[in-house]
DNA sequence: AGTTATTATTAAACTAATTGAATATGCTAA
DNA sequence: TTAGCATATTCAATTAGTTTAATAATAACT
């Protein structure tokens, strides 16, 4: 159900194509939702027949012809009757703290190498998060509080932030895990 | 695949049934892994095909028969190769985060409502994880550093440290947008 | 001219996960 | 005594998600 609502989140946000969606949304709600191209086609064909979306075949010269896809006012009034629904919370599904909770079955060396290795993936997307904070929110939050109803930009921000905190947790998390192993 | 591995890292810290297994694994490996009972037994049933784990019938009187499963040498051999491989980063999937990217749809109060709504169930697994470290690390970590190999307890106690953070991460974040929006 | 890469979509097969229920035993409380 | 609850497992149906690949157009490189 859910990768309906996303679908017609990044939709709102700017009408696009299936292969635009499924290049990871549109780089940012790709960061907490996430399917491959073949759930996002079934899935708008199937938005499409409830006319929670419609398609405009847009015929291209240089590239194939696209078919962009809109929100319509029903999937509009859908997508805001879901916002107003209270959400659970996440179910974690983490491979690498099953991994941890097991680690004295291995040496202590192989379980610091593996913290290692997986500090550096959460450095790297810490990192992408710091370049598009720099990038389009250089200015937040101060700037937002004068400007005129820039809320879209204003609940992306949000989410990065959630998305910087998240990593640097991890970071820390591993210094203190790594600290204590050795 | 990660379920049958979070199933015997389950089974290998200490055997039980897939009834034990199903009441949120055993009460640590289900806060970063779920399955529902039936996902539990259909990979329990494969797992015994592949030898990896095998059954001990136990009749009991007072309560229905069960079976009581444990890890093999195959099994842990399995798992032992599995804890040395990689993991990629866990992707995120979070309906709530979809929610507050098109929080600016809907009205700022019903966002700070669902925000502040979200801040409760966080603050109660919070309460939950802090009670554990009370009641199981109260002496963590520096207990650990004296004792001698009690590495098993160690390990929990990281995964238990991560969830903390975790938790706290978002009542920040909470807090930070609540303050922004108001 | 031929291979590879990118854009763009669709098909088919398979595996994993969820939902709802059925079955069975025995305990406890109204 | 019977309804409900906890233990314990299994079956069936459906939905969601992954994997592999086919198709098609053109650009870009070799």
């Amino acid at each position: 159900m859910s990768l309906a609502y996303a679908l017609l989140v990044s939709l709102i946000h700017e009408p696009k194509s299936g292969y635009d969606l499924a290049k990871q949304f549109d780089g940012s709600v790709g960061f907490f939702w996430q399917a491959t191209h073949q759930q996002i086609y079934r899935e708008l064909t199937k938005l499409e027949q409830q006319d929670l979306i419609s398609a405009q075949a847009i015929a291209q010269e240089s590239r194939p012809d696209k078919k962009i896809f809109s929100v319509t006012d029903l999937g509009l009034a859908n997508l805001k009757t879901w916002l107003l629904q209270s959400s659970d919370l996440a179910p974690v599904k983490d491979e690498f703290l099953v991994k941890i909770y097991a680690g004295y079955l291995i040496s202590h060396e192989a379980i610091v190498k593996s913290i290692h290795d997986h500090r550096q993936l959460h450095q790297r997307q810490l990192a992408t998060y710091r370049e598009i904070e720099q990038r389009f929110f250089s200015d937040f939050p101060k700037s937002y509080l004068q400007s005129t109803g820039e809320f879209k930009l204003l609940f992306a921000y949000l989410t990065l932030r959630r998305g910087i905190t998240f990593e640097q947790g991890w970071l820390d998390w591993c210094d203190e895990a790594i600290g204590l192993l050795q």
